[in-house]
DNA sequence: TGGTGTGAATGCCTTCACAGCG
DNA sequence: CGCTGTGAAGGCATTCACACCA
């Protein structure tokens, strides 16, 4: 066991093996080896035993790990035991198509806000959520135990957005925004850009129009 | 200039580059240092000359690099002198938020079609795009000239979906489906799990509820 | 024998340090 | 003198190799 600093990716890989592991238990699968859990996930067995053993020792020689114990142990680990409140700002078509993803309702995600600049839009109930405006964002925040924001604003409003919502409280961002968020060091932010994503693909693409 | 592999982290730091080079054009700058340019893009100054050092020298010593110059240099790099059609699979609410997403059009890429396999989707006209059956896939995806395909599907037929397109000749793959698709070697996916990322944040946050 | 756990080796990417140029 | 371009150093993550264990 080493307390030493662990990577994003290998935190990341964690929260990947634990779904892995819930698929595998609702097969009534008993144990798998590292090799076998690298192969559904592309990934080597022994990156798999480094992650573990960031955190301690799971398996047994010759025999694997086994599901249930591991699944009990990462949850641990990853603070499944918890639940997240998460607000979405920017209720344009990507905010609310986040605003009803189903995938976040089966993790330990729950999405319990919504603010929006435009008028028409404010008090509009999607999904049981009512869109709140820009102005509540921060009494709300705090209000409702946020710790989580979803930016899907337009660019130029981004860092403004971002500000409040550190303000209020914020800890960690996922920005849809094509720009760099500039956060304190205590904020962690996750950018997702669309445009620049697929752009970068372009450039791998061997026969062009 | 040194011709050997560079890292898609580069090649996605240069599509960077090249967009803030537009921003500053537009605003009549005419000259940047690797520095200023680093702090706007919160990079250092040596990443972003090593970066353009792959490709060749651009800059001159003691002023800097010419914005007008280099944008042109790197357009050629990247192949920003191509357009590029896309295609997207699973017209939900993610999808359909993609199929209008107006920051695609700003760059060389223009999604053609649409393909979802509930009947009551197909036909319908989304921003100027007719959606078409799955069935209508293989066909449509050589027709149209398409090499790069968005997966907004459910994750159980994304697979299945990415033989497909595969077959028909895709080369680069955005996946918003959370599996890790099976792909050819000559095959780019880009993963864009949303889940998985926002999960992934909730380590992070200190205090929880 | 089959598989874990882990120090050592590797490889990749970033940063440093500085020579050289305008 | 300021800033580029780049070999060398450093740091970090993955992979290798193997001791050890059920």
């Amino acid at each position: 066991m080493n307390q030493k600093k662990v990577s994003q990716s290998t935190i990341s890989r964690l929260f990947a093996y634990l779904r892995e592991l819930k698929t595998l238990s609702s097969l009534n699968i008993r144990t798998i080896s590292s090799s076998e859990m690298g192969e559904r996930l592309n990934l080597s067995d022994t990156q798999i035993r480094k992650d573990l053993g960031y955190f301690g020792s799971f398996g047994t020689s010759g025999a694997g790990y086994n599901i249930e114990e591991l699944k009990v142990a990462l949850k641990k680990i990853l603070g499944k035991d918890k639940t997240w409140n998460v607000c979405i700002v920017g209720i344009g078509h990507l905010g609310s198509a986040l605003l009803v993803y189903p995938g976040f309702k089966n993790h330990n995600l729950n999405v319990v806000a919504a603010f929006d600049s435009d008028p028409k839009k404010v008090g509009k109930n999607i999904d049981n959520i009512v869109v709140e405006s820009i102005e509540q964002l921060k009494s709300s925040v705090g209000k409702k135990n946020i710790f989580i924001a979803i930016i899907a604003t337009p660019a130029i409003v981004a860092q403004k957005i971002a500000n409040d919502l550190i303000d209020s409280g914020i800890e960690c961002i996922m920005n849809f925004a094509p720009i760099k968020l500039d956060v304190p060091e205590h904020v962690k932010v996750e950018n997702v850009d669309l445009c620049h994503a697929l752009e970068t693909l372009t450039y791998f693409v061997g026969s062009g129009k």
